[in-house]
DNA sequence: AAAAAATCCAACCGCCTCCTC
DNA sequence: GGAGGAGGCGGTTGGATTTTT
């Protein structure tokens, strides 16, 4: 198969845009549609070859696109669909409305790969750099057994991306935002509900949050509060508060976020409150109700390693309640955050 | 104030997939 | 089935701008 020749072999414009040629691509497509890129610049009076005007178009001219300040719900999006599918910009920006794969690109390598680099955050794996050593020798059967959990939700969700035509909605009050004492209200009928991937939930009032070990997957990589680099953590029983950006170096996984049969496994009291969590571990390759998109962890409890080491297999009415503990609402079989 | 370094991001390159014939 | 063209995608570049020295 042969290449078309490029812009330099055939003494083509390279380079910026001129105001002019924007003007003429844009009058163009206006009143012809694009049609045939190749075909375009010459009918539009442009010396520059058909692939550049189509990328002129897509990511700069393009009336329906969005420039310039990312904001943090956006960065959360961008970094959870990363930590899923890894470069795939293409896919990412489709969630992500009138951002183009481009500025999502160099948004991630110009700020977002660095600051997760900054924070001790491969920001490949998605994972500690320090995991290899905080993790001990007998943990690491688990984390391999998990990982693959992780991979096959990752792979599953990647085959609904595919499928899926319709752009999945990200709750803006997701994140982190868990509510202390009040549910939130229940979203409008047309916002697609949250699947469960993970929800876990502990408390062990008065523990020092920043000694906690978080073992589970390792969840999407917070968003900082770029006020003051700290990542918001929902205030549980008597423990409330940030955690500091140092602190995250301390998280250490293994794998124990997992899901399964959403009700089955929730613990919630008469006001249909969440007052502590869990999924199984078991099913999960089976159970289609996995959304990697929404994952939620909370951690803020030094008894949280030693709950964690008999997670495999953990029943549900092993799991006590605690009654100043609610997050979520739970429908059916559906969680909304 | 000037030079150097760092950062940003628009645009390009080349590979890949899809579609048509 | 496969050849070839068109468009899409992700990696990379390099010039402009900003920050630091």
């Amino acid at each position: 198969m042969g290449r078309s020749p490029c812009c330099d072999k055939v003494g083509l414009k390279k380079g910026p845009w001129s105001p002019e040629e924007d003007e003429k691509l844009l009058d163009y497509i206006q009143q012809h549609g694009h049609g045939s890129w190749r075909a375009l610049p010459s009918k539009a009076g442009l010396e520059r070859c058909g692939k550049s005007c189509r990328l002129r178009w897509t990511n700069y001219l393009r009336p329906d696109i969005k420039r310039g300040h990312i904001s943090l719900q956006e960065e959360q999006t961008i970094i959870q669909l990363h930590a899923l599918l890894g470069n795939r910009w293409s896919t990412i920006a489709s969630h992500l409305p009138k951002r183009t794969d481009n500025e999502i690109k160099n948004y991630w390598n110009t700020h977002l790969k660095k600051r997760l680099i900054k924070m001790g955050i491969d920001p490949t794996t998605h994972r500690p750099n320090n995991l290899a050593l905080t993790c001990g020798e007998s943990k690491d059967s688990a984390n391999l057994s998990h990982l693959a959990q992780w991979e096959s939700a990752r792979l599953e969700a990647e085959a609904r991306l595919v499928h899926e035509t319709k752009p999945i909605m990200l709750n803006p009050h997701h994140y982190y935002q868990l509510p202390s004492t009040t549910p939130p209200p229940p979203p409008p009928p047309d916002q697609p509900c949250l699947d469960v991937f993970k929800v876990l939930a502990w408390t062990n009032p008065g523990e020092d949050i920043s000694t906690v070990i978080l073992n589970g997957l390792l969840p999407p990589i917070p968003i900082l509060n770029s006020s003051d680099n700290t990542l918001p953590i929902p205030t549980l029983g008597l423990c409330n508060g940030n955690l500091s950006i140092t602190d995250i170096n301390s998280i250490e996984t293994s794998g124990a976020c997992t899901t399964g049969k959403p009700n089955n496994n929730l613990f919630y009291d008469d006001h249909q409150h969440v007052v502590k969590g869990m999924m199984e571990n078991s099913e999960y390759s089976n159970d289609a109700r996995i959304d990697p998109f929404h994952p939620t962890y909370v951690a803020d409890s030094l008894s949280f390693p030693s709950f964690m080491e008999d997670l495999t297999d953990l029943q549900p009415s092993s799991i006590s309640t605690a009654d100043d503990v609610c997050w979520g609402v739970v429908e059916e079989d559906k969680i909304y955050y």
